[in-house]
DNA sequence: TCGATCCCTTTGATAAGATATTTAGGACAA
DNA sequence: TTGTCCTAAATATCTTATCAAAGGGATCGA
C-alpha cells in the first residue's frame, strides 16, 4: 500500500479501522481478498449509501496500492456479492449497489442447491415463511393486495382442470399472499424457495388436487378480508402441513418403485 | 482439454443447451457473463457434484475460448456467489463448491443492509423462523441437543446481571433451539438474521428483562423435553411478538427524542 | 433548435511474464 | 523401515502493457 504516494490519506483506504468487522476474518491470504475486506467494512460502517461513487477502477487500484487487475478481481467479488455495481462510460466507475431483493433471492435458491438442502427441510421453511407472511397479510394487505389475491384466486379455478398450469396459478397465488405481508425479507425466501420446490410441486398436482387448493385459497383471503391474522396463520399452516405430508408421502412412494 | 481455438465440441461448453435456465437470462452483454452463465448452467444442470474438479484456470481459458484473466473474471464472481472453490498449489484448481451455510448467511446479512430493511420486517421474519424452528425441535431434538440447551440455559442464568454477556447467551440460546431443529435452511437464516439483529438487542436489555427471558427459555425447554410442538410454537410466538412491540415501542420512543 | 459526429473517459478483453503457494515425491538420516 | 527435509512441478496470484468497445458530452453544421 506504499506504492500509492498521493493515494494515502484521501479517500477510501484510511477508514479501514477496526470497525464492526462483521464478516472480516483478520487474516487475509491474498492481497485482493484483503481489499475486498476493506471497502466492505468501509460500506457497512455505513459513510457510503447505495449509489454512491467509490472511483473507477484505475483510481481505486491506487487508492489501494495494487493493480489494476487485482482491484478488478477484487471488483467482480464484490459485484457478485451485490455489494457494488460497475458501469462503463465516461461517467461510469464503481458505486455502491442499490439493494437488490431478487438477486436475494437467487443467492439463497443457488446456496440451497449447492448444499443439498432435503426436500423436508425445504418444505419446512417454506411452512415458517408463508404462516407468518399470513398472518401480516391480514394485518397489513391494502385494497389492492386484496384485489390482487381475488384475481389470482379468479384465475387459479379457471385453470383447476389443467394440472401444470394450475400449479403456476396457485404459486402466483400463494406469492400474492406474501406480497400482501408487505414483508421484503419473506418476500425473497419465499421467491427463493419457489424456485427449488417448483418441480416438485408440478409433479404432485391434480384436479382433484387443484379443487382442494383453490378451497383452501377462497378461505384464506376470507380471512384476511375479515381482518383475523391468527385464523390465517392457523388455515396456512393446516394446509401447507397437509402439503408437506402428501409430498413426503409421494416421495416415500415413489422412491419405494411404486 | 484440447487446444480448441474457439472452444467449439469439448469439454463444458458444449453442455449448455437450453436447458432449466433459471438464472439464465438469456443475451449476455460482456464475455465473462457469458462464461458464467455457461458455467451455471452446466452445474445445475445436475451433472457436476461438489467436490468435483472443473480444471485449471488455463485449462478453463482454452475450452471456453477466452483469455486467462476473462476467465478469472469470471471465475472470481463465480466463487463470491459460492459456486465454485479455488485452491492453489499443484493439486490445485477450480472445483465445485461445498454447500456453505455460513456463506449463505453472510450473503443475506449483506442484501439485508443493502436493501434497508425495516426494523420490524427484520423482527417478523424472526419470528417466522424461530416459532417452525421451535416446533420442530420439540419434534426432532436429540439428548445431545436437549443437553445444549440446558446447558445454555444455565450460561444465561449465570449471567442475568449483566445486560451485554446476557444478550450474547439469550442469542446462544435461541440459536441451540435453531439447531435442535435439524433444520439447515432456518437455521442459516437465523445467522443471518442475528448479525443484523445483534445491535438492537444488546441496546433494549437490562436485569429486569433478562429475568424474564430466562422464565421463557425454561418454559421452552419443558415444552420441548415434553415433545410438545403446538405448545412451543405458541410459546416462542408469543414471547417475540411481545419483543418485538418492546423493540419497536423503544424506537418509537427513542425517536420522539425522550 | 436539432441532429450527427467526434472526442474523452472508463470498463472489457488480451498477452506475456514474474511471484507466491501448495503438494508430490525423492533424498537422507535415524 | 520410518520419519523428516528438500526440491521440483503445477497452480493461482499479481504485475505491466496495450488495444477495443461503450457511453456521455461537446462541437459543428444545417
Amino acid at each position: 500500500m506504499q506504492k500509492a504516494p498521493d493515494a494515502e490519506g484521501s479517500g477510501l483506504t484510511q477508514m479501514v479501522g477496526p470497525a464492526e468487522r462483521l464478516w472480516s476474518s483478520g487474516k487475509q491470504t491474498t492481497l485482493s481478498a484483503s481489499v475486498i475486506d476493506q471497502i466492505r467494512t468501509v460500506l457497512f460502517a455505513g459513510r457510503l449509501a447505495p449509489g454512491d461513487r467509490l472511483g473507477s477502477e484505475a483510481s481505486l487500484a491506487l487508492q489501494f496500492g495494487v493493480s489494476r487487475m487485482t482491484m478488478r478481481d477484487a471488483l467482480r467479488s464484490l459485484q457478485a456479492s451485490g455489494v457494488i455495481e460497475v458501469k462503463v462510460g465516461i461517467k461510469g466507475g464503481i458505486f455502491v449497489a442499490e439493494g437488490n431483493s431478487e438477486r436475494l433471492a437467487e443467492t439463497i435458491a443457488i446456496q440451497l442447491k449447492l448444499i443439498g438442502i432435503s426436500t423436508e427441510e425445504l418444505l419446512d421453511t417454506q411452512i415458517a415463511i408463508e404462516v407468518m407472511a399470513a398472518g401480516l397479510a391480514a394485518s397489513n394487505a391494502t385494497g389492492a393486495d386484496i384485489k390482487a389475491l381475488h384475481d389470482a384466486l379468479a384465475e387459479a379455478e379457471r385453470l383447476v382442470d389443467d394440472a401444470e398450469e394450475f400449479t403456476w396459478a396457485a404459486i402466483n397465488f400463494h406469492g400474492c399472499v406474501v406480497a400482501a405481508s408487505h414483508n421484503r425479507v419473506l418476500a425473497a425466501q419465499f421467491r427463493a424457495l419457489s424456485h427449488v420446490l417448483m418441480p416438485l410441486y408440478v409433479r404432485g398436482s391434480s384436479p382433484d388436487v387443484a379443487r382442494r387448493a383453490v378451497a383452501f385459497q377462497r378461505a384464506l383471503i376470507a380471512c384476511i378480508e375479515a381482518r383475523e391474522p391468527d385464523a390465517a396463520r392457523n388455515l396456512v399452516y393446516g394446509r401447507l402441513q397437509f402439503v408437506k405430508s402428501r409430498q413426503l408421502g409421494d416421495l416415500a412412494k415413489g422412491e419405494a418403485g411404486d
